[in-house]
DNA sequence: CCAAAAGTGTTCTTATTACACCCATGA
DNA sequence: TCATGGGTGTAATAAGAACACTTTTGG
């Protein structure tokens, strides 16, 4: 019996924003419930003794396949208006889940969790609720149950900050990339064009960059340096 | 009945960093429980269908008298080694409750807030498990139960940040104050002494405070000038 | 007239920005 | 040798830090 009452804290859940970013676009991951045009974010609950942030990676883990991912908690929402038993009403009752009473029905506060990977190497997984999982556009986001889109919202305010020391994290880029990929990552968060000539120049001055051998692509023009992040200090 | 178990979410708690000022040192409200020489931050539970937001600010309100604290959420807290029923138990006995199987000592997963407050205007009231409430100095904290200590450096990061928008909100210095009063709550919080000048600049700079009437205090120097923080815009 | 504290000025240094220039590369 | 994209240079401006100078005040 999956979710059953013994197993998790009541009340208590978690949601998490999941960027994905491959090149050009970035996108969020949403799940959609069965039969039900209802969209949300992939969330899940905690085991009664188990830690927090555990159960934030266990959930990723089961719907993306990466472990190690990293995960930035931003913020908790606790207001009344984001409860609403209908909507999850129906979702158990599509599902053929014994519905009065129901610990799934009672009033939750979430705790809020972004994470921001490369989605071309992962394939997404429902959760024993939904039965769909894709990656949407960031500015073609369809409306979201309850106060996801708030969540959304918030995550990337916080993505938006101090990008610099939280990319290392990320594992976004492949090992070895160029200055245009790393810039590109940026625009594409920052929502604008950086200029390219100051953009080299506070990358390489933040002294986080290694560079290694040109890369030869055959384009008809000068061959970009590769850099890695550096290890350590 | 304080305290019962059909009131409250279980499983979830909050904490709560009151940073109090009043024209030189930084301090923070501890609280004691009864002949236990255990201190702890003073903390509460949410009841069942009230906001978290509310639940917090009610709980500061029932122990500082204030209403209109500006309160910010900056962490929850979910780890396992947080969890410590053996303090929890021996509160609970020297309370007389019934201890068996009693709701507190279950694990808690708990939302972090601070507030800063003028604390000359404030007279502690200590909850129902403690029996005194007392404001320490930052630099001379005793050993706090559980994870309390942690949770006061983050909070201290956290109000480090931005101080500049915030202090408009904190309704912590008088209606009118000095250049001066407020270059100390500046070097008070932030732990490092500011240049006189620059910081005036800076200030002025800011656009958010409005001069008026000179203060002539009877000191025989040039009187300075009082400010306001400006209303609105 | 003096000391103390407040207000304002000056200079030096350090980011940030915008744009120009030269270099490597393959067609 | 040309177009393209990549690396570096330069000048203008803004922001920050350090310190000096002048003004106001009461004794």
């Amino acid at each position: 019996m999956p979710l059953a009452k013994e197993e998790y804290l009541p009340n208590i859940s978690y949601d998490s924003v999941i960027f994905g970013f491959s090149g050009e676009k970035l996108k969020i991951l949403i799940l959609e419930y069965h039969n039900m045009k209802t969209f949300a974010l992939p969330g899940g609950f905690v085991k009664i003794d188990e830690p927090l942030d555990t159960a934030v990676k266990r959930g990723l883990s089961e719907r993306t396949g990466l472990d190690e991912l990293y995960l930035e908690q931003f913020r908790t929402f606790g207001s009344m208006e984001r409860f609403s038993s209908e909507v999850m009403r129906k979702i158990l009752e599509e599902q053929g889940h014994v519905v009065e009473d129901h610990w799934l029905l009672g009033r939750f506060i979430t705790v809020a969790y972004y994470a921001l990977i490369n989605y071309e190497i992962v394939v997404p997984t429902p959760d024993k609720l939904s039965d769909s999982i894709k990656w949407y556009d960031f500015d073609q986001l369809p409306s979201l149950m309850m106060d996801h889109n708030e969540i959304v919202e918030k995550a990337l305010d916080h993505l938006r900050m101090n990008l610099d020391q939280k990319l290392l994290s990320f594992n976004l880029l492949p090992e070895r990339f160029t200055m245009k990929e790393l810039k590109q990552v940026y625009d594409t968060i920052l929502g604008e064009t950086q200029n390219r000539a100051n953009f080299q120049r506070k990358m390489l001055g933040l002294n986080i960059l290694e560079r290694h051998e040109k890369l030869f692509t055959g384009g008809s023009h000068k061959a970009p340096f590769l850099y890695s992040f550096k290890k350590a200090e």
